[in-house]
DNA sequence: TTGTACGCGTTATCAG
DNA sequence: CTGATAACGCGTACAA
């Protein structure tokens, strides 16, 4: 029944003014004479008018649209801050492509996005692409339309948005030590990009180095942030013959499902094993014992790369020198962590 | 440097066809000969052409993508759900533009995305949403491209993809009743549609009522599917002169927030108190005590519900009767709940 | 201040 | 099987 769409030629006809016109009207109020802009008005509202955006992205060359990429939604961490990032750019007009778990060849994915003009710009947070293949994302002044937003990636060369992972976990560690543990294990998450060591693994050997203790290869668990993972982790150290007094894991996803495979077990948190996470999810608090780790502001972080990226879009100068932000990171004491047991 | 993106007739010209043969080679590869299927391939990856989706759609009035509406994707309920919905839609080449908690008038917030041909259709997951208005939504056959994926707006004329959550809440407070309890309480999230009653308070009432059990209003607290809505249930609790044995939480989020505070205050589940949820999130195994609860198939929700939006929207024919799809739910049994003590 | 006319990049139609 | 051409709906020189 509702046919078809009214053009921007129908509000033209019932205004009896030219397209031309109402486009002004529409995107350039002050550059049409008071009397039109409401008869515009009155003749977009009487059609039910809306602007097609095909149209607009076509002679715009531009979509107002941005791309997210994430390795896994699915995980709490990014969720909240996808939330952040919807907020932000909704508020600003544009509309957010997330895109998740990119297949083999991601890169190349990310690239035709930008390409077939369906985006303007991406914000990324994953670590497994090709950087010199992003190189060949630019707008046509030469811009990087491209904000990195993850643990990985610190090509120089790119807009970033990275906390102090390194310096976080170091902290976090010493912490650990500080607490009287000095057989310490970690679940390590291995970077997809061969070429980068993780910063939380390079924290946590700091940490031990710098206490002179030794990281025993047995007490390295690899993991891949997800609950699952730390299920393993947790079955991986039940079986050990020497067992640590505390556990770093890489994030706070596995600590939870390693202490829930200790638990059933029967080795008990705090008391027989400290164990901390990293990030702070919204859970951390309320499992049991509360989980002590390091959080990260990630409504902050997504705000704060969603903002750059569409600062950069919106911006007319070169802007040649990359942003690089780094959001703070805050130690959370809470119950997971205590003194030794002797 | 990269100047201007190459367009169709930069490879026609290199391939010596015209822009209209190269359309025909890329979309409808078998109606050209093979020589010039070979040449238009060949002068695409020289020129390194990729197709323009602003002309495309403006042409072929399809943007090939899809809003999903959340009304909060920072809940991992959400989350999981939109990974499958992600995978699926890109699978089938479309993109997925997302929309979270949408403003005030968020119905009319959608109609614009579909009505400036941003995107085909939709699959909602909020409930918040005016019905009638949703109507207007049509392609130009009269289909509706939505569908309907959450535990509200059963409006009889839309696609849906809904659990029974009145039956899944039934059998689960059934199982309570099933262990002795008498005196169960039950957060409960207000229905942001009026009209509507929320299922999952229907079945509670219902197996109370084939008890012959008295629902008693103080029990009922209020929530909002957020861990801190369930804090302050904890808190409400706490309060009460008189407890119940068992609460029922509308979801696993806030049976996580109501044991964490009710454990800080000494009471311990399961022997002082029964708590059950509903979803099961990836978590719920992992608390302690692991959460009794109702799976509900994310994935697969995720899943079917794209399915079919894209199934819609790819169809000729008219379609008129609305899919409704019943995933099941399944009663999983851990430990959080048990007969009540004496 | 307003209107005319063209082009953004693609695909469908219609001849050849 | 292939080519010329006309839309798709909008924004913007340029002219009035």
């Amino acid at each position: 029944m509702p046919g078809k769409s009214p053009t921007i030629r129908d509000v033209a006809r019932r205004a009896n003014v030219s397209t031309a016109t109402v486009s002004r009207a529409l995107s350039t109020p002050h550059r049409v004479s008071d009397a039109t802009r409401e008869r515009v008005s009155a003749a977009v509202s009487s059609t039910g008018f809306t602007i097609n955006q095909a149209a607009r992205s076509l002679r715009l060359q531009a979509a107002r649209t941005i791309v997210i990429a994430f390795p896994n939604i699915g995980n709490p961490f990014y969720s909240t801050i996808l939330d952040a990032v919807l907020d932000e750019a909704s508020r600003r007009g544009y509309g957010v492509l997330v895109a998740n778990r990119l297949g083999d060849n991601p890169t190349q994915w990310l690239k035709e996005y930008f390409r077939s003009s369906r985006a303007d710009g991406m914000v990324l947070f994953d670590g497994s692409l090709d950087t010199d293949q992003l190189h060949e994302i630019r707008t046509p002044e030469g811009k990087f339309p491209l904000v990195v937003a993850c643990d990985e990636l610190p090509d120089p060369r790119l807009h970033s948005v990275i906390a102090d992972n390194r310096t976080a976990a170091l902290e976090l560690v010493r912490y650990l030590i500080g607490l009287g543990h000095r057989r310490i294990g970690h679940i390590h998450v291995p970077s997809k990009n061969p070429a980068l060591a993780s910063d939380r693994l390079l924290g946590f050997k700091a940490a031990m180095a710098e206490a002179r203790l030794t990281v025993r290869p047995e007490w390295i668990f690899e993991g891949d942030f997800s609950i699952a993972s730390g299920e393993a982790a947790g079955h991986a150290f039940l079986d050990l013959p020497d067992r640590p007094t505390a556990v770093f894991a890489g994030n706070d996803e596995m600590a939870i499902g390693f202490l829930s495979v200790l638990r059933r077990a029967g080795v008990e948190c705090p008391r027989d094993l400290s164990v901390v996470g990293f990030d702070d999810i919204d859970i951390a608090r309320c499992v049991t014992p509360a989980l002590t780790t390091v959080r990260q502001p990630r409504a902050e972080i997504g705000r704060l790369a969603t903002r750059a990226l569409l600062d950069i879009l919106e911006s007319e100068g070169p802007c040649r020198t990359p942003l690089k932000l780094v959001p703070p990171t805050e130690l959370v004491i809470r119950e997971s962590a205590a003194p030794p047991g002797r």
